[in-house]
DNA sequence: CGAAGTCTTGACTAGACTCAAGTTGGGTGG
DNA sequence: CCACCCAACTTGAGTCTAGTCAAGACTTCG
C-alpha cells in the first residue's frame, strides 16, 4: 500500500522553519510546548515515553486496543463522533497531529462517544499511569496538558457557535480557518497556506451539520470566489483574509491567554 | 423587590429527600459529591471556604467583579455566551446551582466569552489560590472538580450534537431533559417533575440556534401534545417518557463512568 | 478496464427565518 | 385603584436556506 499521505506530510514539514523537526514524535512536544513552555527535561521525557503504533488505516477505532493508554495522534487525521438513534452520525471534533485523542484519563472516566481515524494515521501512546506520574513530576507538563484539555472544550464551544449561528458558507470557512491554525501550531501548514485535510464532503457535512449536497454547493461557491482550492486531500487557502472575514474567525479560542 | 424565585426554590427543595439540605451553600458539595464521593472533611472544607455574594439581579456579568475567584452558582440560573460580529448572541451553555461557572482557574487562562445571570442568583466564591490549595490537599475534591470540568465539555459536545443533527422539537426536548437531570442532581426537581427554568423563549432560541418565533411554535406543539407545561418560570414535565423519546436523550454524558 | 466511492447537478420539498402586527400579563406611577 | 407601559408571547404571511431524492460524471485503484 502506497503512503502518499505520510510522505507529503514530512515533505511540507521541512519547508516550515517554525516546525521543531520533522519527526512525528516531536509533534506532541511542539503542541504542548506551545501551550506552556516546557523545559528540556520535560520535552525529552515526553518524547521518550511515547510508543508509536503501526500505521493505522482510515476508519478504524482509535482507542479500542488501548483504552488505558493516553494516545497522541502523531500523523494523519482522526475524529470524535457519536452515532445517533436516528442512524445519523455527528462528528463532534477533529483530532490533528500533536493532539491527545481523549482526556478521559484525567478523571478516570470512560469517554462517551467514539474515536476513529479518517486517513492513514499513526498514534503515540503512553500508559495512563505512566503519563499521570509524569504530570505529577513535571508541573509545566501538567499545566500544558490541562490547557490542551481546556482547548478541546473551547473548540467544542466554538463549534456550538458555528452550528448555532452561522450559515453554511460561514461554517465551512470557520472549519478551514480552525484547521489552518491547529495544523500551523505543529508545523503542518506549508508555503502557500496549503495543508493536508483529507476529509470527504460527507464527513465535512457530518461535522458541520450540513447535508453532503449542500457542502458540495457551498465549496463550489468558495472555489469560484477564489477563497480556497482542494486537490488530492490537500487544502490551499488562496485568500486567507477573505476566509477569516467570512468565518468571523478569531483565533483567541485556540490560544492560551495568561490571566492579567 | 419581591423574590418569589428564591422562596419557591427553597420550598420545593424540602419535598425532595434526595437533596442534602436546603441551604444553597450545600449545593456545590452535593454536586461535587455526586461526581466523586467526598469525605466529611472535604465537604466541610469546601462549604466553609465559600463566601456568598449578595443577590445578583438578572442579566449581570457574573465574574467581572471577581475574575480571580472560583465562582459556584448557589441559586438561580446563569449562562455562558458569546457576542458575534454579526450582532447575534449565542448562549453556549446554562449554569445551574452547584456548578462552577468557569474552569479557567485550572489552567490560569482567561476564558473566552462571558457569563451572565438570567434570573435572580447568588454565587459562592473562593479565591482561586485557596481553592487550588484545597484541591492539592484533597485528592477526591480534585478528582470531583476535574470531573465537573469534563462534564462541562461533555455538555458542550452534546450541544454540538443537538445543533448539528436535531430538529427544533428534538432540540427543545433535549434541553428540557438536560435541565431535568442537572437540576435533579442538586435536588431542585420537585414532585411532579417540576423545576425552575425561567428563561424567555428568545433565550431558549439563542441557546438552541432557533429563532424566537420558531421556539414559540415548537413549544406550543409540545404543550398541545401534553409533554410539558410552563408557568411562572417553572417547567413541569408531564410526559417524561415521551420527552426522552423525542430528545433521543441518554443521560450517560452527565454521569461519570468509572473505567472498567 | 471495471467497480466503488466520491463528487456534481437538477428538481422538488420542508424546516426554519424574517417581518409585521397583534395580544397578554406583570409592574409602575398617577 | 386604575391606566399605562413594556417585555414577552402569539399569530400570520411570505421567503429562503438547506434537506431529500435521484441520476449522472469523475477518480482512483486494483
Amino acid at each position: 500500500m502506497p503512503l502518499p499521505h505520510e510522505v507529503q506530510t514530512i515533505t511540507t514539514d521541512v519547508q516550515r522553519p517554525a516546525a521543531a523537526g520533522t519527526d512525528p514524535l516531536d509533534r506532541p512536544v511542539v503542541r504542548l510546548n506551545h501551550l506552556t513552555a516546557l523545559d528540556e527535561a520535560e520535552r525529552v521525557a515526553l518524547r521518550r515515553a511515547l510508543r508509536r503504533t503501526p500505521l493505522l488505516p482510515p476508519y478504524v477505532e482509535l482507542l479500542r486496543d488501548a483504552p488505558r493508554d493516553v494516545s497522541f495522534l502523531l500523523t494523519g487525521l482522526a475524529c470524535r463522533f457519536r452515532l445517533l438513534s436516528n442512524g445519523r452520525r455527528q462528528i463532534t471534533g477533529f483530532i490533528v497531529p500533536g493532539d491527545i485523542c481523549d482526556f478521559g484519563f484525567l478523571t478516570g472516566n470512560q469517554t462517551l462517544g467514539q474515536f476513529m481515524t479518517l486517513t492513514n494515521s499513526v498514534a503515540g501512546r503512553v500508559s495512563a499511569q505512566a503519563y499521570l506520574e509524569l504530570l505529577e513530576d513535571n508541573p509545566r507538563l501538567m499545566r500544558a496538558t490541562l490547557r490542551a484539555a481546556a482547548t478541546e472544550t473551547a473548540i467544542a464551544q466554538e463549534r456550538v457557535i458555528t452550528l448555532g449561528s452561522r450559515i453554511a458558507i460561514e461554517r465551512v470557512a470557520h472549519l478551514l480557518c480552525e484547521m489552518w491554525y491547529r495544523l500551523d501550531v505543529v508545523g503542518l501548514v506549508s508555503e502557500g497556506d496549503t495543508y493536508e485535510f483529507a476529509v470527504t464532503q460527507a464527513e465535512m457535512g457530518e461535522a458541520l451539520g450540513l447535508s453532503t449536497v449542500h457542502v458540495n454547493r457551498t465549496l463550489q461557491i468558495m472555489r469560484k470566489n477564489g477563497i480556497f482550492a482542494m486537490a488530492g486531500g490537500k487544502v490551499t487557502i488562496t485568500n486567507l483574509h477573505r476566509l477569516h472575514e467570512l468565518a468571523g474567525f478569531d483565533a483567541a479560542f485556540l490560544r492560551p491567554v495568561e490571566m492579567g
